[in-house]
DNA sequence: TCTTATACATAATTCTCTTATGTATTACTG
DNA sequence: CAGTAATACATAAGAGAATTATGTATAAGA
């Protein structure tokens, strides 16, 4: 697991690309998803997640889709136009900043 | 410059870091260089580095070494032994940071 | 039957950083 | 030479994002 600060500020990003990767889902597949991308070293906890997701929806990035499976229910985010645009931001964005940060830390990259 | 938010974490990080690469330095010092390197990129601000300064110091990563230019206090900090280990492991912990994100989020860099 | 996994959600707290403020010296510019 | 910008330290109030804790509930596996 790695140090959760380094983590922080990149929660939205990662939401966003791996709803633009993977298209329609729903919070807890989210967590999953990215455990198993990260190899377990990237979870994402409830109590951040959600709240994370009614942000985006709230200033329309993602739009829900809200199932029922048995009586259990399911709530499905999917990219809006909107969303589609500033998750591709975000990961420029992102990237952007890796490049400053290995020219300040002197760093190579594999 | 860069969205702030991606930026937490990171003080503690560059500032051992420089200190490792350019030796005895002092506050103001590492701001500019810091803004040097990251071509304007990264402004580190004063109400953040001078607590982080202290923290290290009071964690025995760094020492220091206050001199009088004409009138005015400088106040050089140097890493310590412990604090060279340190600024290695948080550098490594970045770039694995990096590592893992880059495949999270799917991306090449250069 | 009990525990774990699935699936949502919110509240209290923690932590880091930004913004604001304060003090003071030195250098530059009109 | 007066005013502004740069140098140089420091701390405190407030903001923002995440952790931790808590809550509810169903489904699956041991």
């Amino acid at each position: 697991m790695h140090s959760t600060e380094l983590l922080k500020g990149t929660l939205q990003t990662i939401v966003l690309k791996v709803l633009k990767d993977h298209g329609k889902m729903y919070g807890y597949e989210i967590t999953q998803r990215v455990k198993e991308l990260s190899d377990g070293r990237i979870l994402l906890t409830e109590g951040a997640l959600y709240p994370t997701l009614h942000k985006l929806e709230a200033e329309g990035l993602l739009k829900t889709e809200v199932i029922n499976i048995g009586k259990r229910i399911r709530k499905y985010y999917v990219l809006t136009a909107p969303g589609k645009v500033i998750a591709k931001d975000r990961v420029s964005e992102f990237v952007d900043f890796i490049n400053t940060m290995t020219t300040v830390l002197q760093v190579k990259l594999d």
